[in-house]
DNA sequence: AGTACGATTCGATGGACGTCAAAGAATGAG
DNA sequence: CTCATTCTTTGACGTCCATCGAATCGTACT
């Protein structure tokens, strides 16, 4: 039974958490393996390929900022956790953004 | 005698100190209402225009980091400090941060 | 039930950051 | 030359943040 974890709503999206979220190297690490994969992928398959030095509770610090400042949804399927990028309500909310930052279209 | 502040090359810009510098709502007042700017202008009457609360040394302190982080470019004119946003550099290293971060094209 | 596994939370620690008051240059005016 | 004005630097303070080890929680498998 698949929960989706708490999240902001797209209206409520503020530039400055947005921001602080990507100015973290090992977070953009993260985000940008992730705006790669245009499928919704396991955080500990993510992990692998963005290939941080960090321990498990680091990185799940980090998911959290990622999906609490509104740029990852995160669903928990049993003990897995499913992610992918909020694109559409990041180019709504901040048009060319994600791109700009993370590289590519 | 007019004397360019030091400032980074456009090649050694670290999107990390970018982000970080942009990710203050401080320094970010500061950019946009440059960045709406389209000539050169005074770093005292560009404060006034931000209209932050801060201290003089505060607003100093985050004219350096925008300029070390190569946001900006300032030169000492006397008394005067003038300063622009590195525009061609910003887009030829990050195209289309500034626009997105900032608003407007 | 019990165990193993993945993810999160808790507590602590070290470092970085924003902020300001006071001291220190640098420049223009008298 | 001296003084006054403006910005910068320094030093200090409080806060926030990244990080990790250990403990906790929830789920799956036997």
């Amino acid at each position: 039974m698949p929960r989706t974890l708490p999240e902001p709503t797209a209206e409520s999206f503020d530039l400055t958490v947005i921001l602080n979220a990507l100015a973290d190297p090992g977070r953009r690490a993260l985000m940008t393996a992730l705006y790669r994969a245009t499928e919704p992928i396991d955080c500990a398959v993510l992990v692998e390929k963005a290939d941080l030095g960090l321990s498990n509770p680091t990185v799940s610090h980090h998911y959290r900022v990622l999906r609490e400042a509104g740029l990852t949804r995160t669903v928990a399927e049993g003990r897995k956790r499913i992610v992918r990028v909020r694109r559409d309500d990041m180019e709504a909310r901040f048009p060319g953004l994600l791109p700009a930052v993370l590289g590519g279209p």
